[in-house]
DNA sequence: TTTTATTTTGTAATGATTACAAATTTGAAA
DNA sequence: TTTCAAATTTGTAATCATTACAAAATAAAA
């Protein structure tokens, strides 16, 4: 199934009116698990909808978070991060190339705050630091250096 | 030993000058572990210091940041939290009372990036919801709420 | 069709944070 | 002590993602 049906069954599934631009911004989204802001959503689409609003992805990103249909990516960004997958994982954000990874969160999580009674609505565990690709990058650029240093 | 103390000898052990703002302003986050913000910070230590600006606070908090004296309290807001307490642990962001509560996080926890070849920097553990005692507060409510959401 | 509700859009306002340069304070050299 | 450069602090303006809001467009209902 594409993602554009996938879309569409998800949002009639919650009771919400599948207009294009929804399912466009859904259908993106579920596409695209990259975790994109609301600008990047909306220069993508922009070609596709030349009448499309900012405010419309601000918007329809609130209503799909209230239907819990995506979900806000915890990382330390300036700008918010989006995510059709709503199954529980974590996020590992690369300071270099500033790509935004997946890990599983193993089920025997941490339950603390829940034994003290606490509910938990939202769980959100996310790294940061340098990937396993601009780590081997940046030791190929030291070994160059060390040369230059040698020599 | 008293917060002040402990504060010069931190920063000190960190070769920055205890300048008189900069040992007001981790004394107070040594002392009120209750993860406050800029604008709280700027706030209380105002009335010792009629001249303080707040500008300086950010400054000051940029420099105990990069110097591993404060971390930022990874909850989603709109203003950012600081904490002086910088062992690992986690946060909970109680949507009521907008408190924000401490947990451990048992040491083995969730190392999937680092077997991928990543480097951790940072680690953010963080939840939110509706804490034990507005829980207790308003059952009535929360029974609606929950009876609504199928929670 | 006419009316009403929903969705989308454009513009203005918000507000935490950052940029930046001037003012002040500090510590050490002369 | 006086001088002076560096460090620290301060005030103001700019930034910019997000929100507020009302009008416009579109879809559904009557
Ligand atoms: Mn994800
Ligand atoms: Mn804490
Ligand atoms: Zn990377
Ligand atoms: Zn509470």
């Amino acid at each position: 199934m594409n993602a554009v049906d996938t879309a569409v069954k998800l949002l009639q599934a919650k009771k919400i009116r599948p207009s294009l631009t929804r399912i466009h911004i859904l259908a993106y989204l579920l596409s695209h698990p990259i975790h994109p802001t609301v600008d990047q959503i909306y220069q993508a689409l922009l070609p596709q909808i030349p009448t499309l609003s900012k405010t419309t992805v601000y918007n329809t990103l609130d209503l799909l978070l209230e239907n819990k249909l995506v979900k806000l990516v915890g990382v330390e960004q300036r700008e918010k991060h989006y995510d059709a997958n709503t199954k529980d994982h974590g996020h590992f954000f690369c300071r270099i190339c500033e790509k935004i990874y997946d890990f599983s969160t193993p089920a025997a999580e941490i339950e603390a705050p829940e034994i003290k009674g606490f509910q938990i609505e939202v769980k959100n565990v996310s790294y940061s630091g340098v990937c396993s690709d601009c780590r081997h990058k940046n030791k190929h650029k030291e070994d160059e250096y060390e040369k230059f240093e040698g020599n």
